[in-house]
DNA sequence: CTCATAGCTTGATCTGTATCAAAGAGGAGG
DNA sequence: CCTCCTCTTTGATACAGATCAAGCTATGAG
């Protein structure tokens, strides 16, 4: 792993900065330091889905690929610890643990994938704001705070949230406020928010019974 | 790959067999030789989303997991090659070449999964039957078939195509009569069916001009 | 402090797809 | 050849969420 330490470095971005093109070459691959990214796809027409959302500790890369086929856009301020792609590649022939741990990383973005296409094609708005919601108080918990850290912070806008969630932005508004209005979530405001129900925020879910998520 | 010889094994399933259950520990790993089976997820509630299809040459099975997270269902009748997981995880660790290849496909399907995700997302009804058929095209050329091995099959029924779409099975009916009327399709039974006219399927389903589909 | 602007809310209306309902094939088994 | 039974088609209606259209509210720049 010395390794590792030997070719890496950070670079940061701010909110709103593209950090790769859809077709881009791969010139490094990365780990998320701090701060939120996106990985969207846009159909000709303009209509946008957001097909990841990278946070602290996730990475972008992968093995024997070239080119990504989305664009990864900050956004928030973020910090990314960057290895250059050559001699990262070099590592992965060399240490069996690595490509292990990145095939690891690549089933866990697939199973990720598959759950959201099951919120794509069969949830309905609610369901789907608050599943995101859920997720949102998950990962932040994961990442290292506190179990009742509060207030939690939304790191997209409205217009994003619709993005990922395959909605319009005003949906997301609307649903938003109504679980506000239902004493649910509790907004100081925009961007933080506290959870006030989580028992009725996991029953709007549609996901089944206790996923683990409170244990 | 002699080692690999050794312990595969062929298994049939009839058309409506289940095949592995959600949560089942994956004691095989297998290739599809022929026919074709679903990937799907059901809500509480009975809402189904198909996650993945799986033809010919496709694999089922992952390095380091010992559950799936979906249900696999025959779709039509079909025969697996199977190993048994044992000594097919041994194989892994002993033969980098083969771990190399299922991160490639895990790879494809983490792309496809995106993919899937914009459908499900953003696109209409009348995009998703558009880039359904066309993925069957596709699909069954590439299956060692000629170029204009005509007429093709369509694997699922329509309420199974509409599983996988996130949509119900009276709007893919309506949808795929429409494309009958309009002349871009023919159907000579319910399950075979010719493409008349592929530059307007190409143009309904929402994708980028060229995807490399005719070349 | 004031303005500009990007993001958000809220209301009215429209529409694509779901839902509900019923009847029409096609194939398998007797 | 008839009879189920499953799959499919087709029509009528309902509704969730999109679209269109104002306003509103923070925040950051000047």
């Amino acid at each position: 792993m010395q390794q590792l330490e030997a070719i890496k470095s950070y670079k940061t971005f701010a909110a709103g900065d593209q950090i790769m093109w859809r077709g881009d070459a791969l010139i490094y691959v990365a780990s998320v330091v701090q701060g939120v990214a996106t990985l969207s796809k846009t159909m000709e027409d303009g209509r946008i889905q957001m097909v990841g959302l990278l946070m602290p500790s996730d990475f972008i890369g992968r093995p024997d690929r070239q080119t990504i086929d989305f664009d990864v856009v900050a956004a928030t301020d973020i910090t990314l610890c960057c290895f250059a792609r050559k001699p990262f590649d070099r590592l992965l022939d060399t240490v069996p643990h690595v490509s292990q741990r990145l095939m690891e990383i690549a089933l866990d973005e697939l199973d990720a994938a598959r759950d959201w296409m099951v919120l794509l094609g069969r949830k309905t708005a609610r369901e789907k704001i608050a599943t995101f919601v859920e997720m949102m108080v998950r990962r932040q918990h994961v990442a290292g705070l506190g179990l009742d850290k509060q207030p939690l912070v939304l790191p997209l806008t409205r217009d994003e949230i619709s993005n990922y969630l395959g909605l319009t932005l005003e949906t997301v508004s609307r649903q938003l406020n109504a679980l506000k209005k239902e004493g649910v979530l509790r907004f100081n405001d925009r961007r933080r928010f506290e959870v006030i129900d989580m028992h009725a925020l996991h029953a709007a879910s549609g996901d089944d019974a206790d996923g683990g998520v409170l244990s």
